[in-house]
DNA sequence: CTGTTAGCGCTTTCAC
DNA sequence: GTGAAAGCGCTAACAG
């Protein structure tokens, strides 16, 4: 019966800060301002110190920093306004959280706004300044929205994108899926499920002007035209995200092409999606989507979808608040559990 | 721009004991014992604390509790000795986390055992009674298992069940698959992927006799045959898990069926399943299989295997880690935190 | 049965 | 530049 410690310090009780600043021949305060990188100290005695850190390995205690400094922090999460129901569950799985949040001091509030119009989100951003120890966005990749982003940074708050990304920004991190794998996945899936037949393959999408929209079709046409040559993409549809126009444009293009055997839906308008392929009779096309919601969960148990691509909405939700707690905290990232993996869900690994 | 807070409390500084114990009319003390159970306080006295508890949703301070318990928490992981690429991934991530731990006074202590021998599994969990906060442990299904579970749940310590389950002892959690639905998944997929073919499908398993193998083929042939008519199942090949012996079955059986048309690998030995599937040129065979390792990644990727089942071994050995903590703590456990996902892994989303 | 008190290991003034 | 000291909000003795 093999036995091993993960800790480096195995049993013994663990070192404090007093035990650092013994051994470094300094008081409390000056471990702590070295800590913190904080201005005030020699250098040599910022390496004496920092070097008596290293040799023992020492890892300050997390709950005692944190209940010594006192106030709690605030967070905001800045969210789009309107019936997004992938919102909506990212807002309530921050809900779920709130015991958890609370017993740690945390105080998260929502911030809504039309992350669609950049000037809009960007004052959003601008009114919050120096407020909050951290911000998570939903953001939009557009200079003025990259300005503010920026500021926060500059002025000390931490920032996380949230499923669509700035990534020319400072921002200190994104939490969310790489849309052009997600389109890639999708095409496979496409693909694979038409089993070889040949045909046509329909795209609809809110718009080709949202990054994630016109990363996942960029994706998606990559894997069509290298892995499935059997199978010629149309152009794509944009439904604006709306059920009615979506499902007008997709009604007409059935009516015209008999031989679409595959459908890719880039974002929603699901409903509309879905009806106007039942109203086609056509049920055997292969129906790709993302997202499980309440509708694609429906769809996928009915047969009607074959897959959804998804981005785990609690994991995004939790993985922000962590993310920004470890970076108001110094403490590093855990970076295989922040990273939002692209799941694949079929009928029987529904969540 | 509208805003909303999470928290019951909003921005006011948050209530402490202290104040319940002014507001029930009590000491420190008694408010403590109540919040956690302890014996020694007069029934009504309990009511009103609680109620005061209740009426202002207080929430201890975490970090406060843990900085004055003192003494740092032990955790046990009772993983299979031997050379499972899977469990040494589970081990892999939780060396990741040592700083994390460390920083929360966490000592997490590997102890490799024969988990296939019941009564050394069953003596290994007996030799580890209340020295341990908590146990994660891959578990076996026997009555010796089951009794040593609930001798140490009975000690007082907290115990998860991990990647195996026992469900019918007394373990506080279980953090892994359901296995049924795993199997399921793998049928759905070895199906569709077959594109309408028809013929038969193949199964390795690593034996019968174990609960997890077991319940995946039953899974597996539950969506075969209602979904599937046009596909055969075979008897199951056991391969020990073993490379050599899988490959071996596997090779004497394509010989001898020119009509299989998919291949459900439900363990290990993946490298002699492969082996076999290219001696004998049946690169076009349905090939699924379980978890993503340096070898099924590869094959993923050079298109051997079209898909594996996979259950996130970092998310595991972190979810084991957070529910044994939660449970030591009292804290409530995120049920949608914890849970483990069946994956579904293709070239495409391979993390 | 209940209350008082001395810390836990940090952060943060305030002195020197 | 550096140090001393007063807490942060709990827990765990020990008294009563």
């Amino acid at each position: 019966m093999a036995q091993e410690t993960l800790s480096d310090a195995p049993t013994v009780a663990a070192l404090t800060l007093k035990d650092i600043a013994r051994q470094a021949g300094v008081s409390l305060a000056t471990v702590d301002r070295v800590l913190h990188n904080r201005p005030g100290v020699r250098p040599d005695t910022v390496r004496r110190v920092q070097e008596t850190i290293a040799r023992n390995a020492f890892q300050p205690h997390v709950a005692a920093a944190e209940l010594a400094r006192g106030r709690a922090r605030r967070f905001a999460f800045v969210m789009p306004s309107g019936p997004n129901p992938f919102m909506q569950q990212i807002e309530a799985y921050l809900g779920e959280m709130s015991a958890w949040l609370s017993a740690r001091r945390l105080n998260v509030e929502m911030i809504a706004t039309d992350v669609f119009d950049p000037s809009v989100l960007a004052a959003s951003l601008e009114a919050l300044s120096a407020e909050y120890d951290g911000v998570a966005v939903v953001a939009l990749d557009h200079p003025g929205v990259r300005a503010a982003i920026n500021d926060l940074v500059e002025a000390g708050t931490k920032v996380v994108t949230l499923v669509s990304d700035v990534p020319s920004s400072r921002r200190h991190h994104y939490v969310g899926i790489d849309n052009i794998a997600a389109g890639r996945t999708a095409g496979a899936l496409v693909g694979r499920l038409a089993g070889g037949r040949s045909g046509k393959v329909a795209i609809v999408a809110g718009s080709q002007g949202l990054r994630d929209h016109a990363e996942r079709i960029f994706g998606f046409n990559q894997v069509m035209a290298s892995e499935f040559p059997e199978l010629s993409v149309m152009p794509v549809l944009e439904g604006r995200d709306e059920d009615d126009r979506s499902g007008q444009l997709l009604a007409r293009l059935l009516g015209r092409h008999a031989d679409i055997v595959g459908l890719y839906n880039v974002g929603a308008g699901t409903q509309g999606v879905a009806k106007a392929l039942s109203d086609a009779g056509r049920g055997k096309v292969v129906f790709v989507g993302h997202d499980v919601t309440a509708l694609t969960r429906r769809l996928l148990l009915q047969g009607v979808m074959d897959a959804a691509i998804s981005q785990n909405p609690g994991h995004e939700a939790r993985a922000a608040v962590r993310v920004l707690l470890a970076l108001a905290r110094g403490e590093p990232i855990l970076r295989e559990q922040e990273k939002i993996r692209i799941d694949i869900v079929m009928r029987d690994n529904l969540p």
